[in-house]
RNA sequence: GCGAUCGUAGCUCAGUUGGUUAGAGCGCCGGUUUGUGGUACCGGAGGUCGCGGGUUCGAACCCCGUCGAUCGCCCCA
């Protein structure tokens, strides 16, 4: 005999209440972005390399080491996706969707990154996603980020923090960035060796360094705000009063950056509030959905200047966050607790359903055991057909007396065995 | 890429300083009850102790390697 073959590392085989609270993770997304008029795209799950390999930054750690790229058998380098807004942004180029634009956008769907495997963080993993393309207004990023705070709080999460930052535009973005390195380069050889190496590649990325040692100079680093240009600072603020206008509740967070190179203006992230329940559930893996404005993104595809924004959320994270969710109780169980009445049993199973109830019909096994069996699948209606005595016997017992429709799932019993 | 912990039945786990035939609970299968209701009792199947080497009279246990898992660092959803 063979040796059962393994999953590859880092892949999933979600089942049970996990894969439940996984469909009601999408389900809730798909119900509120109809409420916000977003229109539902399907993609590509892999594109030639060069698609993510030019917008989302050749430096970054995506990019450099946790593509899934490979040759098809003409050669081409091709690529999994690691990211949902490169192969949008690509559709949006090659089918001329210009002509819709502004045009919002959801999808779903599994994504690829090579890393080492831990909690709430996969190989391939899923996420939900929303971009609005085509809109430069701050009300854009306003009604993205306020359908964001309406899908969790519709998910039941709790404990969840919109954290909120802008990066300016272009030019204030670089000013602040040589204002950074200036600054830690000369504490160099005090900082972490990690952030030695971010100095070099990513100096944004210090600011939010767990290492006590850069931590004291975070503090004292240049501020974002010192370098916003006008525009760009009544962005931010015609942003916030949005939000605060429509009840979406954030806080400012000055060393909040993304890793990607595409990002302009606002950053955000939906972080779990320290201490709370879902902290505790999320291990290290803390944000749950993170995004902002891309508003460069477009030329480095070769298209025309297209400001854009959007989001993704790990559905894995949000899973955790909803565990119970998604799983329904069992309505109608039906023993046959003889084989003699197993057609009558299968009969009724199939009046159920077509009613719009969920059933289980208990059919196979001992017949003695059957009854006990669709007792412990703990429903709020048992119905058992048996013979006693050589007579047919069929009895309905009302298990939960919070149940809604007990009343007519007894008329329905009634209406074929009345007797 | 780096670090820590852990791999025993389908699942959750015991297994003493290394010592006969590796156990329990749950689940599964079968049996017992003639009962308007049962979550009871009895029995059974199921394990190359992740894999490969080594030490030893003897290894689930000690050593080395390897594969896998989990958690953390980096990074990110």
């Amino acid at each position: 005999m063979s040796k059962t073959p393994q999953a590859i590392r880092g892949t999933q085989d979600i089942f049970g209440p996990d894969a439940e609270a996984f469909a009601f993770v999408v389900e809730t997304f798909e119900r509120v972005r109809r409420l916000y008029r977003f229109r539902r795209v399907e993609m590509p799950v892999f594109e030639k390399t060069e698609v993510f390999a030019r917008s989302i930054g050749e430096t970054t750690d995506i990019v450099s080491k946790e593509m899934y790229s490979f040759e098809d058998r003409g050669g081409e380098s091709l690529t999994l996706r690691p990211e949902f807004t490169a192969g949008i942004s690509r559709a949006f180029l090659s089918n001329g969707w210009q002509q819709y634009a502004p045009v919002k956008l959801t999808t779903h769907g599994p994504l690829f990154r090579y890393e080492r495997p831990q909690k709430g963080r996969y190989r391939q993993f899923h996420q939900i996603d929303a971009e609005i393309i085509g809109a430069g207004e701050p009300q854009a990023d306003v009604e993205l980020l306020t359908m964001a705070d309406q899908v969790l709080k519709e998910l039941g999460i709790t404990g969840v923090t919109l954290h909120l930052n802008t990066l300016g535009d272009g030019d204030s973005r670089e000013a602040w960035r040589a204002a950074l390195v200036e600054h830690f380069r000369a504490v160099k050889d005090e900082l972490s060796e990690d952030s030695q190496e971010r100095l070099e590649k990513n100096p944004l990325r210090i600011l939010d360094s767990k290492d006590r040692r850069d931590q004291q100079f975070v503090g004292t680093a240049p501020k974002i705000d010192q370098f916003l240009s006008g525009d760009a600072r009544a962005f931010f603020d015609a942003v916030t009063g949005g939000l605060d206008a429509a009840g979406v509740k954030w806080t400012r967070a000055e060393s909040l950056v993304r890793g990607l190179d595409y990002y302009r203006h606002t950053a955000f992230e939906f972080i779990p509030d320290e201490g709370s329940e879902a902290a505790g559930k999320l291990g290290s893996q803390s944000t749950i959905l993170g995004g902002g404005r891309y508003d460069g993104l477009m030329e480095s595809l070769g298209g025309a200047p297209t400001p854009a924004v959007g989001w993704a959320a790990g559905i894995e994270r949000l899973a955790m966050l909803c565990e119970g969710k998604g799983t329904e109780r069992l309505e109608i169980a039906i023993a046959a607790e003889n084989a003699e009445r197993e057609g009558d049993a299968a009969e009724m199973v199939a009046i159920f359903r077509r009613q719009g109830f969920n059933a289980e019909l208990f059919a196979t096994g001992s017949p003695r055991k059957r009854f006990d069996k669709a007792r412990k699948a703990d429903p709020a209606v048992l119905i058992s057909f048996d013979v006693r005595d050589g007579q047919h016997t069929q009895t309905l017992t009302s298990a939960d007396s919070d149940y809604a429709r007990a009343a007519e799932a007894e008329a329905i019993f009634a209406g074929r065995w009345n007797g």
